[in-house]
RNA sequence: CGAGGUGUAGCGCAGUCUGGUAGCGCACAUGGUUUGGGACCAUGGGGCCGAAGGUUCGAAUCCUUUCACCUCGACCA
C-alpha cells in the first residue's frame, strides 16, 4: 500500500533531473493537450484551450483599446504572391506545406498553407488603399498558421500554431516605429501584468530579425531550465512588402507614395512559457489573471449532512466575482487537493463538517502552499486579497529567478563557463558584427536574444566585445533558446 | 537530416536472450465500507503484442522489410 503510494505520487518528473519529460508529463496529466494522428500537430483539450481564450481577450481588448479591427483572411496563398518579397519567400520556403491538388485535379498554381499572413494581406491592400486619408490601417487577425517543422513540442513548436498577426500601415516611418514598439509594449505590458512573467525587450540581431524586416523586436523570456523563449515580436517591416506588392496612394502632396508597414504577433506558444516559467515540482502554477479556475472548492466528508449545500452556497457567492469550480466527484480529498494542484488552482477552498460548526472555512494557495483558516461570512473579501497576492507572488519569484540566472561576460572563457555553471542570460558587450554573432553560437551554443533599448542598456567590463575584442557599444544578451 | 532509443489493454510497464495457454500496477465498471494530503475489500470488462512477409508442428519472442513515436544535436514563433 504505501508503494503504491509513493508510486502515485511519482506522476510528474523530476523537474531538475529531467526538465523536458517534466514539461511533457504537466502538459498531458493536466489534460491541456494530446497528440493528434497528424505527426507535430496537437490538440489543444478545454482545459488548455480555455487558457488561451483568457491570453485572447488579454490581448484582444488591448488592441482595440488602440484603435485595431479584426479581420480575417483565407488559409491558402498562391504560389507567387507568397515568393513576391525576396528575404520573406526565402526565410519561410523550407517550411511551408503546400496544397497542390483540388479533389483529384492537379491546381494550376501550387497554393501556400499560409505561415504568416504578410503576403496575401498586402496584396488586398494594395487594392484598398488610394489616399492618405485612410491611413493608418490598424488591422489583426486571430488565427493559426503552419509551418513544417521537423522537431516538435506541445506549445513551444507545433507544426501549426494558434496566433495573432497584426499588420498595419502608416504614412510616415516615424508612425511605423511607433506602432511597432507600441505594440511591444502591450505584449510585455500582457506578459507581466497578467501571465506574471518578467520580459526582457529588445531588438534582434539581423540574423535573428524576421524575413523581410527592417526591424525586429523582442519579448524575451527565461525558463525555469535557463532556456530563453522568444514570447514575441514586433517588426517594423519599412517598405519592403509595400514596395513588393505595390501598394501605393495619393499623399497629401498629390503624389504617388508607399506606406509604412509593420506586423506583431503573439502565439499559443505563451502558454508554454507560463507553464516552464511557474510550474514547480507538484504541476502547474498559474496566475490568478489567466488561470481557467481561480478557486477550487473541495468537500471534506461530502456526504454528511449540509456539507455539500454549504459548498454550494459558498460557490454561488464567489462566482459572482471570480472563476469557481467545485469538485463533488467521489474521490478522495487527497486526490482532489493533488489533482487541482497539478492544475494549476491558485486558491483552494476546503469546507467540511468541523468548519461549518465553527462558520469557518479553510484557503490553501498554490504558491506557498500556506493556508489560513477565514470567517465564512469574509471568504470572498479574502480570497480577492489572496488572488493578488498570488498574482503579485508570482511575477516576483520569477524576475528572482531570471535574476539569479542572469550573468555577465567579458570574454569567451568567461562566457563559456557562467553558461555552463549557471545557465540563463549572459549579458555580454557585442560589436555588431555577425561573424562574432556566430562564432558565440557555435562555440557555446547562446544565440543572441536581444540587443536591450538604449535605457537599459550599460558597460560591461572595458567594453570591448566579448568575442573580437574590438570596441563594442552596446551589450547584448545571449541565451541557449527554445 | 545525423546519432541513439522505444512500440505488448486507456496510461505505465514485465515477458523477448532460452519459441509452448498474454501478465502486473494504475485507470475504468458494479456493490459495500470510507472521506481534513493521492482510502480499502470483493467482483468484473477490456489485447490482431506497431504493420507486412518469412522460418517453425507452434512466433510477442527468431529472421527480413517497413511504419510510427521519443530523446539528443543542425534549422525555426
Amino acid at each position: 500500500m504505501a508503494k503504491n503510494k509513493k508510486q502515485n505520487k511519482k506522476e510528474l518528473a523530476d523537474m531538475e533531473e529531467n526538465f523536458p519529460q517534466w514539461y511533457t508529463d504537466v502538459i498531458s496529466k493536466t489534460e491541456m493537450v494530446d497528440y493528434s494522428p497528424v505527426k507535430g500537430f496537437m490538440v489543444i483539450r478545454p482545459y488548455g484551450y480555455a487558457i488561451w481564450e483568457n491570453i485572447q481577450k488579454e490581448f484582444d481588448k488591448r488592441f482595440k483599446a488602440t484603435g485595431h479591427q479584426n479581420m480575417y483572411f483565407p488559409l491558402l496563398i498562391p504560389k507567387s504572391m507568397l515568393e513576391k518579397e525576396a528575404e520573406h519567400v526565402e526565410g519561410f520556403a523550407p517550411e511551408v506545406a503546400w496544397v497542390t491538388k483540388g479533389g483529384d485535379k492537379e491546381l494550376n498554381e501550387p497554393l501556400a498553407v499560409r505561415p504568416t499572413s504578410e503576403t496575401i494581406i498586402c496584396s488586398m491592400y494594395a487594392k484598398w488603399l488610394h489616399s492618405y486619408r485612410q491611413l493608418p490601417f490598424l488591422y489583426n487577425q486571430w488565427c493559426s498558421v503552419v509551418r513544417w517543422e521537423k522537431t516538435t513540442r506541445p506549445f513551444l513548436r507545433t507544426s501549426e500554431f494558434l496566433w495573432q498577426e497584426g499588420h498595419t500601415l502608416h504614412e510616415t516611418a516615424e508612425e511605423a516605429q511607433a506602432e511597432t514598439m507600441q505594440m511591444l509594449n502591450i505584449y510585455r505590458e500582457v506578459a507581466e501584468e497578467v501571465l506574471a512573467i518578467p520580459m526582457l525587450t529588445g531588438r534582434k540581431s539581423d540574423k535573428e530579425k524576421f524575413a523581410g524586416a527592417d526591424a525586429t523586436y523582442t519579448i524575451e523570456a527565461l525558463m525555469h531550465d535557463g532556456q530563453a523563449l522568444q514570447s514575441g515580436t514586433s517588426h517594423n517591416l519599412g517598405q519592403h512588402f509595400t514596395k513588393a506588392f505595390e501598394i501605393q496612394y495619393l499623399d497629401r502632396n498629390n503624389e504617388q507614395s508607399y506606406p509604412y508597414h509593420t506586423s506583431w504577433g503573439v502565439s499559443s506558444r505563451l502558454i508554454g512559457g507560463l507553464i516552464m516559467v511557474h510550474g514547480d515540482e507538484n504541476g502547474l502554477v498559474l496566475p490568478p489573471k489567466i488561470a481557467p479556475v481561480q478557486i477550487v472548492i473541495i468537500p471534506v466528508a461530502q456526504h454528511k449532512e449540509g456539507v455539500l449545500d454549504k459548498a454550494y452556497e459558498l460557490k454561488k457567492i464567489l462566482e459572482q466575482n471570480y472563476r469557481v469550480e467545485l469538485d463533488d466527484s467521489d474521490n478522495s480529498p487527497g486526490w482532489k487537493f493533488n489533482q487541482w494542484e497539478m492544475k494549476g488552482v491558485p486558491i483552494r477552498l476546503e469546507i467540511g463538517p468541523r468548519d461549518i460548526e465553527n462558520g469557518q472555512a479553510v484557503l490553501a494557495r498554490r504558491d506557498t502552499s500556506e493556508k489560513i483558516t477565514v470567517a465564512l461570512d469574509e471568504v470572498g473579501t479574502q480570497a480577492g486579497d489572496l488572488l493578488d497576492a498570488i498574482q503579485k507572488n508570482l511575477f516576483e519569484k520569477a524576475l528572482k529567478m531570471r535574476e539569479e540566472k542572469t550573468s555577465s561576460a567579458e570574454n569567451m572563457d568567461e562566457f563559456q563557463e557562467k553558461l555552463a555553471e549557471n545557465p540563463g542570460f549572459i549579458k555580454a558587450m557585442w560589436c555588431g558584427d555577425r561573424a562574432c554573432e556566430d562564432q558565440i553560437k557555435e562555440q557555446t551554443g547562446a544565440s543572441l536574444r536581444a540587443v536591450p533599448f538604449d535605457e537599459e542598456q550599460e558597460i560591461i567590463g572595458d567594453g570591448t566585445c566579448v568575442c573580437c575584442g574590438k570596441p563594442a557599444e552596446k551589450v547584448a544578451w545571449f541565451a541557449r533558446a527554445y
